[in-house]
DNA sequence: ATGAAAGCGCTAACAA
DNA sequence: TTGTTAGCGCTTTCAT
């Protein structure tokens, strides 16, 4: 008994679906149409160096007049690896998240990787879904900044057991640094540490701040800059000018001036753990008639966009967010199989940039020419 | 001659890969483990209703014990279709798209999609390189906002003709609403008409409009928006309270209300086509030193986080964007084949909020409590 | 209720 | 330089 012949069961099924859809063009429809080999056509795309000249240019001729385009699925199936990152952040609100983001969308796409962004809403649950998401889509390293609301880190380990590497930017998970887990991160220290010395060099002699819950890196980091600041300028920290707020909001901000300017000895500076805090204290400052810089400075940090805005302009330390977000996809990209990126260290640390606007501008800038 | 058996290289390769990496497990290793086919894994991990109970919460045990994460990438191949849906816009700065981006996220994640999110950087070179990118990664609908860039609309109309639904948001492509293509709109006129008419309401008579680029929908819509209010209200639009500005930034917002206050007679109020318009002419007036509402009274648009953080704070007219995320998603979503999803209009505008604060409120508001 | 087998579109090893 | 062929991991008829 002959073996069944398949050709004709195959071809209807082609011929049907074609019926069905106006199908998108193959590789197979194009060696078909060109009477060559796909692989043929699949090297000729690739503009491998062992297709003939003249092929190669016949290939993509009809490729781009039949607007062929590449099955991604496809090719990251059988290549093993999809030229995918993915990136899971909080949420994409305020000014820092975003701009990182659009650092790695950069960055990725210059070396020619895709980037599927994801979102955790700042819980764990979600965290935890969206980093099986991004497994299953096949993406080649993960790069997340963790949600506030997450207490472990096994979800973290798993991705780490699968092999796929990750890189955790800002809000880093701890104790996982090691193999497959590097870090980018802001240097916080500096930052409050070049705020605060910026603010005695200014001439303030008694300077509050209000810090964020200090089981958090960030905000430990700011607070320990700004009493080492304070202490290398002869300065004693007065516990009486530490605000410790659960949330940094404009509230915040408020609540806490209000309790510095109630005390004996009123501050005649704030450094503030954030931006909003620093807005949320000068408006307080103003209902009380009292002036920025003249009665109490004041500096923020992030460099959000609104604080040129506000009035008086507020010094702040700025965060780099295009470069931390640069960082951490080349860093992702070194860690991959087979890369040749130069090797970064496992643990990258930027330098904050402080940028001095009125709102601590006590001393008049005497204009030299240098 | 005995066909030659495959399977000893079949298993050598495997083996060999093993050896190579700790690979993933798959549905093969799933089915070896238990006795069972492949066909019946699969099913049981969907949970199908036509396998037995037993083997169901078997395979699923085995499963999870085994930290098996199905591969999207074969299914999507396999099945043909993705469940990803494609994101463009311009760019992720700025307050307005990462909110209407977090709208996306939030409504596609409900209903079981993912999402890729790129960046046009207001390009139209970048714009069809990311569509291209989006159509290979075979998403099953796009959703995009076009760049200011963006003159030619052919690349749109490729990914229309590959039977991919478009829904545009916010920027809309001139002229392509209709099979496979979408929109969804805040509504510009309505915003800016309750603006003028609630500073009307306010007293003012002699009201200013700092205008973007005309060209553009968006601008054109507020600026008729501007005209009819004044006109309803038996006022007659001013030439010479109309200024028109290339770009909409504060420095735009300075220039224009410098202008005006040079005229004969300067205006009452300010209707400026957005936020960092308003912020730029009340650094003016205050420089002047006019009182913001008393002397002229600002509106916004867009109501920017940082409206209420100026001072006074900004009246400005909210533009929906989660609303909008969410619906665009929703429309895209009703459109994919084999839906049953509520019929949407083709063209939803959705309708804008005023929200009224101390910078246009001139009037000392009666409290009565009805 | 389960199994066998084909094939989504592409690429890479091997052969010619 | 080009062709042949197998297979990435999954789903889905069709058969049992």
């Amino acid at each position: 008994m002959a073996r069944p012949e398949k050709s004709p069961k195959l071809r209807k099924t082609r011929q049907q679906r074609l019926k069905d859809h106006p199908r998108r063009v193959t590789i197979a429809d194009l060696a078909t149409l060109l009477q060559v080999a796909p692989s043929t056509i699949s090297r000729a795309l690739a503009s491998s160096p062992q297709v003939s000249k003249a092929t190669c240019e016949r290939v993509q001729a009809l490729a781009a007049e039949h607007h062929y385009l590449p099955n991604h699925l496809a090719a990251a199936l059988r290549k093993g690896h999809s030229q995918t990152l993915g990136v899971l952040v909080p949420h994409l609100t305020g000014f820092f998240f975003p701009e990182v983001v659009n650092g790695m969308a950069e960055e990725a796409s210059r070396m020619g990787y895709n980037v599927i962004i994801c979102q955790s809403n700042e819980t764990q649950g979600l965290e935890m879904r969206q980093l099986d998401l991004l497994l299953n889509a096949r993406v080649e390293g993960i790069i997340v900044s963790v949600a506030t609301a997450t207490r472990t880190y096994k979800h973290f380990e798993q991705v780490r057991a699968q092999g796929v590497p990750l890189v955790f930017f800002d809000r880093v998970a701890p104790g996982m640094v090691g193999d497959g887990v590097r870090t980018v991160r802001l240097d916080d220290y500096a930052g409050a540490y070049a705020a605060v010395a910026h603010l005695i060099e200014q001439g303030c002699e008694r300077i509050a701040h209000v810090a964020g819950p200090l089981h958090l890196d960030i905000n430990r980091n700011r607070y320990q800059g700004y009493l080492d600041a304070l202490e290398a300028h002869g300065l004693t920290p007065d516990p009486a000018l530490l605000y410790r707020s659960p949330t940094l909001t404009q509230v915040a901000g408020a609540a806490g001036i209000a309790a510095f300017l109630d005390l004996p000895e009123p501050p005649d500076a704030l450094f503030a753990a954030t931006d909003l805090v620093a807005v949320g204290a000068m408006q307080v400052l103003r209902e009380r008639g009292l002036r920025v810089p003249e009665d109490v400075a004041v500096v923020g940090f992030s460099n959000e966009l609104f604080t040129t805005l506000t009035q008086p302009p507020i010094t702040s330390v700025d965060q780099r967010c295009q470069l931390m977000g640069e960082l951490a996809v080349k860093t992702l990209l070194s860690m991959l199989p087979g890369s040749v990126e130069e090797a970064l260290p496992p643990e990258v640390v930027l330098a904050p940039e402080l940028l001095i606007r009125s709102s601590s501008q006590r001393l008049l800038r005497l204009a030299t020419s240098r």
